[in-house]
DNA sequence: TCTATTGTTCGAATATAATCGAACAATAGA
DNA sequence: TCTATTGTTCGATTATATTCGAACAATAGA
């Protein structure tokens, strides 16, 4: 079963952190993603975008070291690295959430 | 003795927090500004960089809250608005500090 | 093997950002 | 008033990002 590649949390620098939480459409997915505590597919979002802008943009997620995507049969089941993040930029994604919570 | 506007806290966004701190060079310069713990005017951060590019940078870090601007003679003394900025966003600003530090 | 489902990749168009020299503005001090 | 200092603004160039339709790839299930 092929996956896709992730960068090791160590290679991910803060710059690409803070660029993947810029944009709103991304924000979102990753307040989804934390609100829902669990794994969940790319089309699950309904976000009103294509599906090409929407994989652009979990392309992103994953390459800032934000988003880990698993294949399952055809879907690709996406979790936020939680843990990775918060030891590699502790309280940042943490703090990020509790922003966007109260939002 | 004019003085440069800066946004109220509460018309900040989150993303614009981001995307202020998704560059490198503005990294630095917010990175330089809380280790010195003072104001500092633009001219000392010596980043190698026209002023022109610094001012650029410096209009965008002022757009995202993050820094205030006040005019003293010809120089313009910057701060990091920490306190805003916590209250807003709290721990946001200060777990990316901290790493930055160990960076 | 055929088809439906789920995403990715490609390519092109549009939008936004970074960069930097040159001109400009405000002020201090001679 | 003249000059030096400190930044900003302008304008043009180059580089990156966003967006989305269309084509493609992998898999499950009939």
């Amino acid at each position: 079963m092929r996956q896709i590649k992730h960068p090791a949390i160590e290679q991910v620098e803060l710059t690409d952190l803070m660029y993947a939480l810029s944009d709103p459409t991304r924000l979102e997915i990753v307040a989804r993603l934390a609100a829902a505590g669990r794994k969940m597919t790319c089309g699950e979002f309904d976000l009103n975008r294509p599906k090409s802008s929407m994989s652009h943009h979990f392309k992103i997620l994953r390459s800032a070291g934000l988003v880990e995507t698993l294949i399952e049969g055809t879907e690709h089941m996406n979790a936020l690295r939680v843990a990775d993040i918060e030891q590699k930029f502790p309280g940042v994604l943490q703090s990020v959430l509790k922003a966007l919570d109260q939002a």
